[in-house]
DNA sequence: CATTTACTTCGCCACATGGCTAAATGACGC
DNA sequence: GCGTCATTTAGCCATGTGGCGAAGTAAATG
């Protein structure tokens, strides 16, 4: 789980990348629609696949910054950081306005 | 460059996709600045990469809806549809709002 | 402190993606 | 019709991505 500063552009490379993933798309609307905040293992109990296989997913959720974690006990609980997903909400919302 | 009927998750995938990389998205920002239609050559010559290469990323635009293709005698336009960008925009809205 | 619970990390493998060069196509101008 | 211009199509190859099972770790619980 590599946490490093990243440039502009480079944001926009991991938040476009993440969200082309069904599985990743799906365990966004699924925790925003769950009040922002899920544990793994509820994520995880979402899909057929493997578990491990939803774990990797939630990495490239929190390397893109559209995710948070943090320890509970046991548990590791994953919350939605919804600024990174107005990033790219602004960047789409530039095709609506007249280009400069 | 298939054009099938695609159900809405699958335009969902087929956009996000197609968003997930650099070129593409700079693609549609440049097209977008043009006045929203730009000629393969034009394109292309904005890339060091090869152009079948830029072909190859205007397929993925293309079968995503993103961009419209056009015959102009010996030239290939490509013009934005911004109806898919909007669908993009709309899901990414939806974390905006409190969930249901 | 040994076991269970809740996950993550590690390798591994199959398929998808994105780059290339070379060859094909289709319209235009001579 | 022949060459040339604009661009695509066809194959090829390297790297990336996403799946898996097995093993590891850290906190709670008996």
């Amino acid at each position: 789980m590599k946490r490093e500063t990243q440039t502009q552009s480079d944001a926009y490379e991991a938040v476009f990348a993440a969200l082309a993933h069904p599985v990743r798309r799906r365990i966004l609307t699924t925790v925003h629609s769950e009040g922002g905040a899920m544990n793994a293992g509820a994520i995880a109990a979402m899909f057929e696949h493997a578990w491990p296989t939803t774990t990797r997913h939630l990495h490239v959720l929190v390397d893109a910054g559209l995710l948070r974690d943090e320890r509970r006990g046991r548990e590791r609980v994953y919350r939605i950081d919804r600024k990174r997903l107005e990033l790219a909400r602004a960047w789409l919302e530039g095709f609506s306005k007249d280009p400069r």
